[in-house]
RNA sequence: GGGCAAAUUCCAGAGUGGCCAAAUGGGGCAGACUGUAAAUCUGUUGUCUUUCGACUUCGGUGGUUCGAAUCCAUCUUUGCCCA
């Protein structure tokens, strides 16, 4: 994987550039689909390529290894083989559901022990076992087993859970280098800051995580129940340490707002699940603000979903009709929806390298913040 | 024509003397959702009031009772059965 630092925003850290990876270019800023268990809920292959312009998608290790299961991934050659998907794909760690499956998982020094969502049974997973994991998925980048530190988490904690954030990373790390990828193209492997809302731990997790040397660095444990000015904060703090010329992925955000922030704070990567989630339950970004599609107000509103959008379900469907299949409880709705979220933020992401390169990001941003988190 | 059963808040449907403005489900209205245990979850759903609370409501009317959605009489309507 390689990335080229392109344009650098004179009045900003806002920067473009372009990655490139064994399954295509990825022009940054980017915004990454996710798709859990190797699709994108509700969205086809063709719409996913051709009208959203999906350039990069997730995978998640954790439900991949659950379901289908390795086999399966092996035989078909890899989750791009498997899921048709031709582009650059990254997979998360598993890092996230540490957070996120408390309760039924348990912390130790060695990994975590997992219990199945699906059938409850009982699964190690270790750094070393992840990375094995992330080499038969095969994606062209791979992130590095962490803990998803809770934003409220005490400093305590935080310093505990970030050190062995960073143990668990060298285990990752050498895992990575003993072995090979084995599908013929090359795979990157992604450390993760953590650090949660601590300025100094912040630092010395940025300081740890760019020593790797790593083809790209991402920034975790944000938007995860701390203040949003925190997250900035934080976002600010890190990116001055983590090298220039390698691309920086803040995980899991966000809003629009949040990523247009973001990238002034010099972030590179997004992926978040809030337009295809939100969207299927209602919920539709848009260049002039926020729907909720589901109410009332737009009953007899025959206009298009959005005159000006970027996709075609815009201007193919009126917001009555939309807002009618949400609650006839059609897939239809969901369809809609998440193609036009993912199609808004691909856009949104669009517009901003234009104007990095432009070198007006500043001022469009701040027009933009204002327009996209108007509640319609 | 005769017999039996039933009528409850938007719908379905509990409730059979006070703890009932009335369970539960649906529908409606609104909110939440940030590396997806999410086509999920939460709140609300008679009127008035900021709260306390007040008022109106369980097919109609009239009773019994300190007190009725609940008991009695009668009427209306609906369903089922017999002819």
């Amino acid at each position: 994987m390689k990335f080229e630092l392109q344009y650098t925003d004179p009045k900003s850290n806002a920067r473009a550039g372009l990655i490139t990876t064994d399954h295509g270019q990825i022009q940054t800023p980017i915004f990454m689909p996710v798709g859990t268990v190797g699709s994108v809920k509700a969205v086809h292959l063709h719409e996913l390529k051709d009208d959203i312009k999906a350039q990069i998608i997730l995978g998640n290790t954790y439900h991949l290894y659950l379901r289908p299961g390795l086999d399966v991934l092996e035989q078909a050659g890899g989750l791009h083989k498997f899921n048709g998907f031709d582009r650059p794909m990254l997979t998360d760690s598993g890092g996230f559901q540490v957070f996120s499956l408390t309760g039924i998982r348990k912390m130790k020094e060695e990994g975590v022990e997992f219990q199945s969502h699906i059938d409850g049974s009982r699964h190690m997973f270790t750094p070393e076992k992840v990375i094995d994991i992330e080499r038969t998925i095969g994606a062209d980048i791979i992130m590095a087993f962490d803990e998803c530190t809770p934003g409220t988490a005490e400093y305590k904690y935080a310093k505990e859970s970030m050190e062995r954030t960073h143990r668990w990373l060298d285990r990752c790390w050498q895992r990575f280098q003993e072995t090979e990828p084995k599908y013929g193209y090359s795979q990157a492997l992604f450390p993760i800051v953590q650090g949660c809302v601590f300025p100094d731990l912040r630092r010395q997790s940025a300081e740890y995580i760019a020593s790797k040397g790593a083809d790209g660095n991402a920034i975790g444990g944000l938007a995860v129940g701390e203040p949003t000015d925190k997250m900035y904060e934080m976002i600010e703090l890190t990116n001055e340490i983590l090298p220039k010329d390698k691309p920086r992925y803040l995980m899991g955000v966000g809003t629009p707002v949040n990523i247009l922030e973001s990238i002034e704070r010099g972030v590179d990567m997004f992926d978040c699940v809030m337009p295809t989630r939100n969207g299927r339950n209602g919920m539709l970004f848009t260049k002039n603000g926020i729907m909720n599609m589901k109410n009332k107000k737009w009953e007899n509103d025959f206009s298009p979903i959005e005159e000006d959008g970027d996709s075609y379900v815009d201007t193919a469907y009126s917001k009555a009709y939309l807002r009618h299949l949400f609650h006839a409880q059609e897939l239809l709705a969901m369809q809609i929806a998440s193609i036009h979220n993912l199609s808004f933020y691909l856009w949104l992401v669009g517009e901003a390298r234009k104007h990095i390169i432009e070198g007006d990001y500043t001022s469009w941003k701040a027009m933009m913040v204002k327009r996209v988190s108007t509640r319609l």
